[in-house]
DNA sequence: TACTTAATTGCGTATTTTGCAACACTGAAT
DNA sequence: ATTCAGTGTTGCAAAATACGCAATTAAGTA
């Protein structure tokens, strides 16, 4: 039953002629003699009736060939489809994250995407999560893992994989176990110099009328952690932050009310939505 | 392609270990690995993707088993009905015909059915068309070429093939040339003896105010023809009968009206309309 | 009867496939 | 670090298979 077989066969109930069909496929005679009783064999049956004179189509022969057309025609155009799949997610496809996430999200993405497109190589890129939506804009990456606010313009498509609750984090030598013992005037505070989590810290500071002292303004989350745990004083960072810190036991988080989490997604330029490799790896999220 | 290769990959894309599926399916694990190496070549895909450690199917590997499965299940299920048609349609089937539907309406149906039906053997009988009837509900042939008579029993059930105008039959050396110059007072008549051309003849006679002079009873139509050549009298038989005639050349034919046309088909047994072979040559016709 | 044409078969050769053994690689256990 | 066990792959020689040439069989034709 191969599909070289199957197509001598075809040809041959059409021409109905073994000396014509050896000619127009490029094989003896003899081979095409012996690839259609190989064929009847395998199925059970005879295919053709034939003298040294004429052949002809059994019935099982006709039904055999109706199979054998949809066969080969379901295979040439499944065949066609895989070349073209794995020329159009043939190449690399680029994406940008956090160095947290590239911890805490981005390998379960990775891992599914790689193993079912192992054509397409992967180029990571770890950055300030700032920066994201600026690559995606500008094409510098094509698939930024990011955080979405309220200011996420349109013409980034956005597909949410989780949310990530926000957290105080304190020394771990303090004795404060809740936020609201925490004496704003005294504590000094970390303040990410921008990024999402600067407008919420803001927003969630103006709606518990605090106004604390600002100890330093730092650039990424994992600076703000080692800086707490260093003892000089509080911040904000999201969760997933603390749990993959390399310092993390020695500090403490505390949940916080009315902030709300993050949410985390992966987002690519709306328009480049529909390209293979990045559709293939949004839809596998 | 051959269909042991997709049988290996369908089980290599489910047990996801060339190590279970070699010895599962008893090749040994460089036979699958190749093999599975050649139909990734076939595709133009990659369809697994492994390291030492894993193997995992591939979006194209996927598709690919969607598709082996489909095809896998409907090559199973199209062999087993080939089989088992090859067995149903393997050995006798009798058929009983006048002689001169043997020359004139068999060969056309054995020919059709003989190429399409290679391993149904046929047992040919000719007789008397009144006997046809008999035979087929006595078991005594399976299937018969008759004449749709009003008396056709309903246990039979009947296809027609063909409608065969009677026609009158004189002499060639005769210079009558319609029907109605007949003197049917001196021209001896030949009567068959049985058959549905007796009560045909019989009740023509009636509906025209006829009274002739029988000559003789014979039985079978090309017997009657022959009593006509020799220039015994006149008679009426089916058009086919004096077309097939040795002795045509010395009789001529007359149309005769008011007398409906024979209705010729195959006949068998209802009950039996459902065996393999009878149907097969029922529904050839 | 000889000739032509068409499918099949015998047989030696060429190609393909197979299994064994060796290899390369990884994760786990020592 | 090192050994070990387990995985898939590859080199190589043997076995199996397919191939084409030439001979054979069979039926129609001059």
């Amino acid at each position: 039953m191969e599909i070289r077989t199957l197509k001598l066969f075809q040809h041959l109930a059409h021409s109905l002629s073994f000396t014509r069909t050896a000619s127009a496929m490029y094989v003896s005679p003899s081979t095409l003699s012996r690839a259609i009783q190989r064929l009847e064999q395998e199925c059970g049956a005879t295919l053709f009736t034939r003298d040294n004179r004429t052949v002809k189509l059994t019935a099982i022969g006709k039904q055999m060939l109706g199979f054998c057309d949809r066969f080969l025609g379901e295979w040439q155009a499944l065949q066609q489809s895989f070349v073209a799949q794995n020329a159009a997610l043939h190449g690399e496809l680029s994406i940008f994250c956090s160095v947290t996430a590239s911890f805490s999200h981005l390998p379960s993405l990775l891992d599914g995407f790689n193993t079912q497109y192992p054509q397409v190589e992967i180029k990571l890129i770890t950055g300030d999560p700032a920066e994201a939506k600026q690559r995606v804009l500008s094409k510098n990456i094509d698939i930024a893992i990011a955080i979405h606010t309220p200011d996420f313009p349109a013409e980034l498509s956005f597909r949410e994989i989780d949310q990530i609750p926000l957290m105080l984090i304190i020394p771990n030598n303090s004795n404060i176990n809740h936020w609201q013992h925490i004496d704003w005037q005294t504590t000094p505070f970390i303040l990410p110099d921008s990024g999402p989590s600067r407008s919420m810290v803001h927003d969630w500071f103006k709606r518990h009328n605090l106004d604390p002292i600002i100890y330093a303004n730092v650039g990424g989350n994992e600076a703000i952690v080692s800086m707490v745990a260093l003892g000089c004083g509080i911040g904000i960072v999201p969760k997933v932050v603390v749990e993959h810190s390399i310092v993390s036991d020695r500090i403490r988080a505390l949940d916080l009310p009315n902030i709300e989490p993050y949410r985390l997604g992966v987002c690519c330029l709306a328009t480049r939505s529909s390209e293979a490799a990045i559709s293939a790896f949004i839809s596998n999220v």
